[in-house]
Formats: structure tokens, C-alpha cells, sequence
DNA sequence: TATGAATGAGTGTTCATTCAT
DNA sequence: AATGAATGAACACTCATTCAT
């Protein structure tokens, strides 16, 4: 009735139920970017998360114990795949104003193009995540190595950060409300936070304008939720 | 049993009638800017709001339709008083760099010495009102007649509220926090931002520190929610 | 378009709300005793209550906390009660070993004769109430001072209220499985346990049988439950 | 790659697989009685005993249909052994009332040592198993022959078992509550049910403490489980 | 036989809003 | 204008049970 060994068998099983739960883990998760996206962190969610998963309400619970749960790992699944696009776009022979002037115009470069992260990133504000995130798991010790090295005058990391992370979203607020943004002027206000004197800042800012976007794989997180975003708006 | 006149009597009740109905009024909008300072937008608020200002349920919805418009509403009547607070302590005859880092530096001291100010406008963020709305009330055109008069570079108006915004949202959140916090640092950031260079910046942040704060009269918003918010904290 | 006065007006509003919330208490602290003697502790519950009181599942909250508040609640309107009747049909003027013997018969045939109390107290046990209680409340001290006049001997209190408690929801159980249950045997042990010998036991047993039953009053919990109970039996 | 003849091949692969179902069960019914212990009949109940038996959800079904299955089948493993052990301490030389307050005393006595035996008993209550069940299985027909021989009054034998059931339960859930309970004064209580006259019954009781409690074998279940228990609280 | 992913009816609870008085 | 009892849809979360592998 069977012939294979019982050692393989029990491969076979392991295999076959870890790519299932994998496969189901990956549904939620999309489906709870999809769902945060619309809704932020109110309204009804964990519905929402299942009915567009496709799965049952006991099935979210095999996978998160709260709802913050499942935010907190959509937003680390989702940041990671942006971390990856903006350090992949990152030319690390650049003085720091310029990476950084560079780093920023990508970033909001690719929410601007990928409706379902903007929505995503502007609706949750810093309980998403942003730019100094970002920033932190590409270059540690970024903003003081540039300070050290005279780049950037000496400004409380903490000020820099906030000034950065909420200035991102505000601007990716207006993006999403449809207004005509000035990016480059907020990228030049930022690097004046850092202390460059005006006219670089306005050069530093213009020159950085990003030539190409990185490209988006077909199968990541971004690229899938926004396709199905795309598909239900 | 009664001898005044018709007309009369109907002046009476119908003085008497606001009266009770303002009083009623006052009375939501305080235990309102109370209870979000507290508890931010979400969770259980109506009947906080409601046995906080010891009237009914059903009241409440004789003055408001939603609690956002209770928020709208607290919002306001708050927003008007520090507005006219920092108006009272600026000095119109100074530049106006000086004049808006005296004013930030003023804002963020009110807040730092008035606990329920402070959790108002750090919990509820943009959708309490800061800096920028008091800029803009105080000094309409302030912004554009600094750039025309070269004391600020062009920088377009939207970003400089934004940034003025949640930066100083930013910075009271960490006040809130119990973070000890550079608001000469930020002051002089926010001077870049307008354009100025870094030396100027920090020299006029540091000038602009305000000697004494105004007086916060005692039937105030501010002073009686304070009381009140001391009171239960 | 109304003449009457104010005052005469808000007596009028109170009353009539009070009577409407008494009414609705009532109608959920009966559903609630039938759905306990239904269903005991386990089960859904709520849901079960707030049908059969026909009022929604939000109108439970404003009467209980939780499920368990609803139970004490009933718990003590149905022990009232019948502490009420028990105490009524007790002969003060008559020694201890008849008083309390009288007392459990009478316990004991109320039950037998009232479906609903026999399933609540029999479906609850202990969490319910019981003799024991019963006792407490029309004679405390009542073993104590039994025990001082000769009549009982000296047997720890606690013990003789376990026994009176369990041993009564046992025989209560019997009689709910439609078992014939020897009532004046349970008495007399009951006795023996308080230290009479066994023919006194007996005797006292046999003697303190209820000629009559307490009448149990018509707008009674015990009497519209039992009706009601009957009704859906 | 086998020179095992067929026949002899099958043998070992039963045999092989009755091994293992029977140490599946073993471990599942101690992890079913600690589970019992800890929580009683309510509260979840299936995840935490497949948990502390390390074996699936799965296999929780391969073995009982439901969780009150479980729990008959744990009782009667776990009452087996109580039997046993009360029956070895039995004198079946001494004359009734003697016989039995020993068994009482012996039955108490083992539970306070125990406390997975006591919090499983307590805690179930009549649902677990008490004295009453190990007399009818230790001595069937002890209390009609001790009423025939004169030892005992003429008491409804469903009475005696369910004083007996009762008030051992009661008093196990006072010891395990941590109060002094009058262990003696309990045993003289049952004795006096019987038909004993009160000095008698004071009497026997004192005299049957045990002297010695019989030995726990170290690989029954009431060493294993207790030995878990107190591991793990 | 053992696994564990999936299920979904059920459970207690909340709270903005309505409306008769 | 003020009251507060009533509402019920919404909500997060549980857990015994099934079944494909």
C-alpha cells in the first residue's frame, strides 16, 4: 500500500506542511498590508484580514496573538524588502550628504510609484516605519560618522531622526493627497537640519535626483500588494 | 403669582435659557479637552467625556453630532487661547527670525508647564494644532513677507508648516516622555529649514529663549483643564 | 403645549424611568435564574439570558459586569426569598433539633415542589446556596447556641454546615434524577451528625415532618420562574 | 537487507506498535490527570494536555472521542490505584466502624501527602471519585453486612454513600484551601450517620488514625504525576 | 499511527447612537 | 433642553474537532 521508507515520508510531511504554513503565513501578511493600507489601525481589522486572505477567523490566531501582532509583522515584512531597495540604490562611494539627499528621493520615489506602500506608510505614520528606520539598518552610525567627519554639523542625533521621519510622512500625506510636492526643497530643508549652508543643500538636493529607480522583484511583498491594491481601487 | 409683563418674562427665559445652555456647553468642551488629553481618539470616550461633565448621555448629542466634532470643537476653543497667549508675548518690533524662534520657543515652553496642553497636543498630533496654526493666526503672511524681505530664503510655505508642525509635535512627545530635550537645537533646525546659516541659526535660537512666559489667566481653558488634569493625576 | 410644571414633570420622567429599569432588572434576573437552572454555570449563557428576557445583548451590560455578576445577583434574589418562607414557617418557640429538623424538611419540600429552585440549586451546588446558608441567615448562632444549652454536642461548625450544605444539594440531586429519596433518613443523620443518639434522631426526624407548606406568593421569583420553567418544560 | 522470516517480521512490528500506542496513552492520561489538577473540567483543556504529553492535537483523537472521555478514563486509572492502596491498609480484622474510619483516615491522609491526588479530587469533586467508590470496590456489601451484624443502624445505603462522597470532598477542598481541618471530628460525624451513639463514635475515631500510610510505588501514576506536580508549581 | 494546519461557531464584551419621556 | 434606558452591530479572541498528508 506504501512503499517508501518511513524516514522519507516523514521528510515528505515536514516539507509539505511547512511550505502549506508558509504559504498561508505569506496570505496573511499581504493581506493584513492590504487591509492596514485601507483602514490604518482602526475600524475593523482582523475580518478584513481574514476575508481577504481567504482564510478562516481561527487560522489568523495560528499566526498572531493580536492584531498588533500581525501589524508588527507586516510592517518588519514590508520594511524589509524597502531597506533592501533603498541600500541596493545606495552607491557607497558618495559623500554623506549626497547618500543621504539620494536615500531619501528613492524612498519617497518609491512610495510615490507604489500606491499600496504610500497608503500603507502615510496611514500608519511612525507606527509604520520610515526613512530613519531605513536609515538606521542601512548605515548604523550614518549620521555620526557624518558629523565626525565634518559633513554635517553637530545636531542631536534624536532631532535628526524625528525631523526626518515626520517630515517624510508629511510629505508622503500630501503625495497621497494628491497635492504637487517640492521634494527637492524638502530634501535640501533636511540637509540644512544636518547643517549644510543653503546653497548647498539646494545643489546637494537637485544633483541627488535619483536617475533610476531600483526595480521592485515580481514576487516580493510590494510588488504582489500592490498589484492586488491596484486591483480592488 | 406673577406680575412681570409678557414680553419681559420671555427675555428672562430666554437669557435664562442660554445661559444654561452655554454653561452646559462649557462645561462638554472642558471635561472634551480633558478626557483626549487622556485617552487620544480612541478608546471609550463619550461616556468619559459625559460623566466627566456630569451631564447625560443624550446631551451630549445636543451639542455635538460625533466626537469628532467634540474634538473639532475642544480643539478650537483651546487652540484660541494659546494663540492669543503667544500673540501677547511676542515682540513686534523684532526681525522676524527672532520673532518665530521666540515664538516656538514660548509654544513649547506653555506646553511644558501646562500637563494637560501638553498631553492634548502630543497625543492627538496634527489633529490637536500647533505651532503652525498659531502662526498662521498671529501672523497671516508672516512667513512670505520674511522670504520678500530676505530674511528667509525661498522655501515653499507648505513645507516650512509641515515641518514646524511635526517637529514640534515631535518634540513634545518626547517631553511627554519624560526625554530630556534641546529645544535650542530644534529652534535653530527650524531656522535652517527658513534658510538661515548655522552659525545665525543657533546664535538667534539661543538669543530667542523667552525671559518670562505670559500669565495664563485663572477662567482659562488651559488654567481650570490643568487644575482639573492635576487634580485626577 | 405642556402645563405641567417643572418639578411636577422631572418627578414624573424619574418614576417612569425607574419603574422601566426595575422592570427590565427583573425580567433579566429571571431569565438569568432560568437559564442557570437550565444550563448551569457552563454552556453559552449570555446570549441564552438576554433571549429569553427579550432585550438586547447591550441592555445586560448596563445591568451586570459579567456573567458571574448576573449569577450572585440571582443567587441572592432566589435566596431571599426562600430564607423568607423557610423563616416564616419556622416555630421559635420549639427546641433546637425540631427547629432545624423542621427547617430541612421544609427546605427540602419547597424544592421538591418548585422545579425551577430544585434545578438551580441542584444544577449549582454549592455555588448556588443552600440550607446551610438559609440557617445563617434566620438563626445565626443558632448551632452555637445549641450546642451551649446541651441540645447538640460540641462538633466544629464548619463541619456540621458542609455536611447540612452537601448533604442537602445531594439528596436534592436524587430527587432532580426522579429517584425516591428517603427524606426523614437524611434528617435523622443530619441530627446524629449534631450528636443526638439514634433513636432521639429518628424521632425527632418522623415528628418535625410539615403538616403545610409556606404559600409561596404569585408575583415571586420562585413562582413566575417555576411557571415560566414549566412553560418551557 | 532482512533475514527475519515474515511471521516472525509481523510479530515484531505488532508487538513494536502495541509498545508504542500503550506508552502514547500512559503519557497522555498522566498529562490528563496534572491537567485536571491544575484546571478542573473548565478552561482550556486539549491544547494543555497534548502540550505537557508532547504528542499532537491529532493523536489526543486517535486515543479518546472526547474530554470528558479523558477524564473517565484518567479517574479510573487514578482511582485503581487509590483502591489498591487503601485496600492494603485495611485490617480485615477489626470489626466495622473501626474498618471504616480507618479507611477514611487512610483515604484523607493520602490526599494531604499528595497533592496531585488532592487537587484532582477536590477540584473534580463527584466527577472525580471519593471513599465511597474505593468501599463499594475495597468491601461490596461492607455496609449491609456491618447494618445485618448490628455494627451499624438500619441508614438507606444511597445516603451513608452520598454523606460519605460529599463530606470527603468538602473536607479535601478545606485542606487544600490551607485550613486546619478536624480530620477525627469528621470520621466520629460519618460514624454517628451510621447509627453510632456520639461517645462511641468519638471513640473509634480517635483510635483508627493510622499509624502508618501505605507505600506509594515509585512508577504509579500517583508518584509520577505528584513528582510533575510539584515540578512544575 | 501521528501530525498539525485549518476550521468556524461560539463567547464575553464594548460603545456610538437613538428615542421616548 | 435634559435624561438615561435601550440598542445591536462590531470586536477581539477561543477551542473542540476535522482531515489531508
Amino acid at each position: 500500500m506504501n512503499d517508501m521508507p518511513e524516514q522519507q515520508k516523514e521528510d515528505h510531511r515536514t516539507r509539505v506542511g511547512q511550505e502549506r504554513r508558509q504559504k498561508t503565513l505569506d496570505r496573511l501578511i499581504e493581506a493584513a498590508i492590504l487591509v492596514f493600507a485601507e483602514r490604518g489601525l482602526n475600524g475593523t481589522v482582523i475580518d478584513h484580514v481574514v476575508s481577504r486572505a481567504g482564510v478562516s477567523r481561527g487560522t489568523f490566531y495560528n499566526y498572531f496573538d493580536t492584531i498588533e501582532d500581525a501589524l508588527e509583522t507586516a510592517r518588519i515584512a514590508l520594511g524589509r524588502e524597502v531597506v533592501l531597495l533603498v541600500k541596493d540604490s545606495a552607491d557607497l562611494s558618495q559623500p554623506p550628504a549626497e547618500r543621504i539627499a539620494h536615500g531619501i528621493h528613492v524612498f519617497i520615489e518609491i512610495a510615490r510609484r507604489n500606491t499600496l506602500f504610500l497608503e500603507f506608510t502615510a496611514r500608519l505614520g511612525r507606527r509604520s516605519f520610515s526613512f530613519a528606520a531605513v536609515l538606521c539598518e542601512t548605515g548604523p552610525r550614518f549620521i555620526s560618522d557624518g558629523i565626525e567627519c565634518g559633513a554635517f554639523q553637530d545636531v542631536p542625533e534624536s532631532l535628526i531622526f524625528d525631523m526626518l521621519e515626520v517630515g517624510t510622512i508629511a510629505i508622503l500625506r500630501r503625495i497621497m493627497a494628491g497635492e504637487a510636492v517640492d521634494v527637492e526643497a524638502f530634501v535640501a530643508a533636511m540637509l540644512r537640519v544636518l547643517g549644510l549652508d543653503f546653497e548647498s543643500s539646494v545643489a546637494v538636493a537637485k544633483q541627488a535626483v535619483p536617475q533610476s529607480l531600483p526595480d521592485i522583484p515580481e514576487d516580493s511583498l510590494l510588488a504582489r500588494g500592490n498589484a492586488a491594491w491596484l486591483g480592488s481601487h
